[in-house]
DNA sequence: CGCCACGCTACGTTTTTAATAGCAAACCAT
DNA sequence: ATGGTTTGCTATTAAAAACGTAGCGTGGCG
């Protein structure tokens, strides 16, 4: 069984486990948001599908990511293959926004380091 | 200077660095959005506020967050202390939802772990 | 039976995070 | 000017997480 952050018991960031702490432990763990995003744009997916299309991660790290997914309530797995769950599509709505917010970040972070690498 | 994944060139799960992709590959390091979500309940804040707040972190990584984030363009330190700029500001809006949210899916999360346990 | 896709697991290496100690610079009252 | 304090961080050693690759066991299919 998979060990993910409990609201209200001790995660990173709050001793008395705050559930948004709770949760960015969760999330913030390397492909947690990544595998959410994707297998919701493919769903369902296999495993080996999903796989793919995060390009690179690794299967050690995507089982993982899976498995605390599941736990966690956000990911279940059906006849054909991974799925969100309701609590896991309701997330995903939410950080839909951050992938409109994100291109007008990244036009920031590159013209700046453009310009940074002209000036010298 | 901070090494962060630039939008536009290749990150985790994203070889052609889409914008969400390079976000989530921000955002999805250990104490990423902690730092960002702790920073504005206090700023302006010195490192030491900031690493008390955060209760568990350790210096180094504060210290490391903070200059990804500061690369970032998402946090700036002035003389009062580390403050969010304005696109570090939208940011955290955008994440203001999932403190919301977050309650709701520890409920249901500490629930089934309750109810597992009385299972057995 | 042979062949293939699937869902992982194993394992050795590299990277990241943690935990703790402590240093240099600025500030401050005496 | 001197001793004490606060601040922002660096150094170091150890543990944990992630990577990359190989491959195993199972189940379906011809």
């Amino acid at each position: 069984m998979a060990k993910i952050p409990i609201p209200g018991t001790p995660v990173r960031g709050s001793r008395s486990g705050a559930p948004i702490m709770a949760l960015f432990d969760l999330l913030g763990r390397r492909w947690a948001m990544g595998v959410l995003w994707t297998l919701h744009e493919v769903e369902p997916a296999t495993f080996r599908e999903l796989q793919e299309r995060c390009e690179t991660i690794s299967p050690a790290v995507l089982n993982k990511r899976l498995a605390e997914l599941r736990e966690a309530q956000l990911v279940t797995r059906t006849g054909e293959g991974y799925v969100t769950t309701d609590l896991g599509q309701e997330l995903y709505d939410l950080l839909v926004p951050l992938g409109a917010w994100a291109k007008i970040w990244g036009r920031n972070v590159t013209e700046d380091t453009v310009a940074e690498n002209n000036e010298r």
